[in-house]
DNA sequence: ACCTTGTTGTTTTTTTAGCAACAACATTTA
DNA sequence: TAAATGTTGTTGCTAAAAAAACAACAAGGT
C-alpha cells in the first residue's frame, strides 16, 4: 500500500484554475498512481475521506477524466494526463468563445461619453495590455515617435511594434546598447544610461533600470513602462497635458545630456 | 443613467470557469458598457454593492482586465473583451502546462498491478476519450476488426481511426448508408438498420439509433458506443469474455440477418 | 452643512471539506 | 449453516472556507 504522499500545493492551484476542486484533484492524482483502483484504495492513497471519494469520482466522470468499471466493487481508472487536461481545456476554450461572443455584444453598445478622456492618466496592468496600448499609439502616429528604453525592453517587446510606422513619421530612439544591425529607418542613439537612471531612482527601490521605458507620440500621447523585475509590469498612459509635458521635458533633457556626452 | 440590465447566467458561468467570481464578472461587463466609469457608476450599472466594487476592481486589475486612472475620483476602464479573454486564457494555459508536467511524473510511476484487468467492463465518458480508446483498439488489431455503426458515427468519428489498420487485418463494416466512394480496403455491407435498432430499443428511451455503434477487435476486445442524442456520449469497453461473447454473437446475428435480407 | 469616495469591519449565504452512521452485501469463522 | 465480521456505496449532518451583501465612517470636495 502507498502513503498519501504530499501533493505540491501549486499543482492543486493549477488544477483548481482548470475547474477542479481540491478533492477532485487529489482523487485524480491518486488514480494516476494506481490504475484501476477501488474507492477505498483511492481513499487510502489520496487521503480524501472515503465518503467524499464517491461524489468526487462522479464529478470527475462528468468531466471526462475517469472511466468506471462495472464490477463490484466498482473500479476506476484515470484518463492519461495529456488527454485529460486536453478534455478540460476544450471545455474552458468553449466557454471562452461563448463568453467572448456575449461580451462583444455589450462592448459594441459602449457609451464613449467623451468625458474629457484626454485629461486622465491611466494605469495599465500586464505586458500584453501595455503592448496593445503601445501598438495603438504607434499606429496613430502622424509626425513623431520618441522612445527612451532599455535595450532588453526594446528588443523583447517594442521593436516589433515600431515596424508598421510609416516613413513619414520621424522615429527617435535612445537606448543603452544595441545588438544586431542598426536600422537606418530610425534615428538611434546609443549611450550607457545606467548613471542616469540611478540618479533618479535609488538602487533597490523605484524604477529598476532593466525593464523600463518612456514613449511619446506626436508630443501628445505618453506612456511610461514600469517593469518591476520579475513581477507583473504596469504602465502609465496619458494624453493629458500634465503627463505629456513632463515626459516631453524629460526626453528633451535626456537627449541633450546624451548629445553632450557623446558628440 | 442605465439600468442594471440582466446578465444571462450562462455568461456568468462561462466567466466563472475562466476564473472570475460573479462580482468580478458583473463589474467587468458593466465597465464594458460605460468606458471610464467611477466606482459608483459601476455600482449603479452592474448592481454590485458599492463597497464590493472596489475589491472586485482590484482583482480585475491583477488579472489584467481593467486599467485605472489617477484622478479623483478614480476612473476605470475595461480592456476590450478579445484582449481580456486572451489574457485570462494565457494564464489558464500556463496552469495547464505546468499541471500536465507535474501529473506526468505521477503517471509514469503508475502501478500496473495486473488485476485481471481483462475481466472488467469499463464505462468511458466523453467523445474524445472514447475515440482514444477506439484508436488504441484498432492499433492493436492483429487479425480482425468488426464494426457495426450508424453512418453518422462512422463518418464523423470512426473512419479516420480505421485508416492506420494494416492490410493484414480483415476489416468488416456494417452500416445503414454510405456516402462518398466505397473504399475497397474494407468489406462494407450497407443495409437500412432502422428496424433492427428499433426492435431492441423502444423509441424515446434507450439506444438512439443515430449515434451508436459496436466494435470488436480480434474477437477479444469489444466497445459499445452509446450516443444519447445531444448529451455527452459514453461507451462500454471490455476484454472480458462476458461482454466479448455477447458482442460476438450480436454481430454474428446481425451479419446473418443482413446477408439474408440483401443477398 | 452636506454629499461622495474610498475603506474597514461584520453578517449572511454558498460552496467545499470533513465526519458519523447505516443498510446491503460479501467474507470469514464457528 | 448461522453467526460474526468486514467492506461498499449511501445519506445526512457539521465545520471550514470563500463569496456575497450590508453597515458604518473618516477624508475630502462642493
Amino acid at each position: 500500500m502507498k502513503a498519501p504522499r504530499d501533493i505540491p500545493s501549486d499543482l492543486l492551484e493549477s488544477l483548481r484554475s482548470l475547474g477542479l476542486t481540491k478533492y477532485e484533484a487529489l482523487v485524480y492524482i491518486g488514480l494516476l498512481r494506481v490504475a484501476g483502483a477501488t474507492a477505498t484504495e483511492i481513499h487510502e492513497i489520496s487521503g480524501v475521506p472515503r465518503a467524499s471519494v464517491y461524489p468526487a469520482l462522479d464529478r470527475l466522470a462528468q468531466k471526462e477524466l475517469v472511466s468506471v468499471s462495472h464490477t463490484t466493487p466498482k473500479r476506476f481508472d484515470a484518463i492519461p494526463p495529456a488527454q485529460g487536461i486536453e478534455n478540460l481545456m476544450r471545455r474552458i476554450e468553449m466557454d471562452a468563445e461563448s463568453a467572448l461572443a456575449a461580451l462583444d455584444v455589450f462592448y459594441r453598445e459602449k457609451d464613449v461619453e467623451y468625458r474629457g478622456n484626454q485629461e486622465l492618466v491611466w494605469t495599465i496592468y500586464g505586458e500584453e495590455n501595455i503592448k496593445a496600448r503601445l501598438s495603438d499609439m504607434f499606429q496613430s502616429a502622424e509626425r513623431s515617435v520618441e522612445v527612451l528604453a532599455s535595450w532588453s525592453l526594446l528588443q523583447g517587446n517594442v521593436l516589433a511594434l515600431l515596424k508598421p510606422i510609416p516613413q513619414s513619421v520621424q522615429v527617435d530612439i535612445i537606448t543603452d546598447s544595441w545588438r544586431g544591425e542598426r536600422p537606418s529607418r530610425f534615428r538611434v542613439s546609443v549611450h550607457p544610461l545606467g548613471a542616469l537612471y540611478e540618479a533618479h531612482a535609488p538602487p533597490g527601490r523605484g524604477l529598476r533600470y532593466e525593464n523600463s521605458g518612456v514613449f511619446l507620440v506626436d508630443d501628445a500621447k505618453a506612456l511610461v513602462w514600469m517593469g518591476s523585475a520579475g513581477e507583473q509590469p504596469s504602465a502609465l498612459y496619458s494624453e493629458s497635458s500634465g503627463l505629456v509635458q513632463f515626459v516631453r521635458r524629460y526626453l528633451a533633457s535626456v537627449a541633450e545630456w546624451v548629445a553632450a556626452a557623446s558628440p
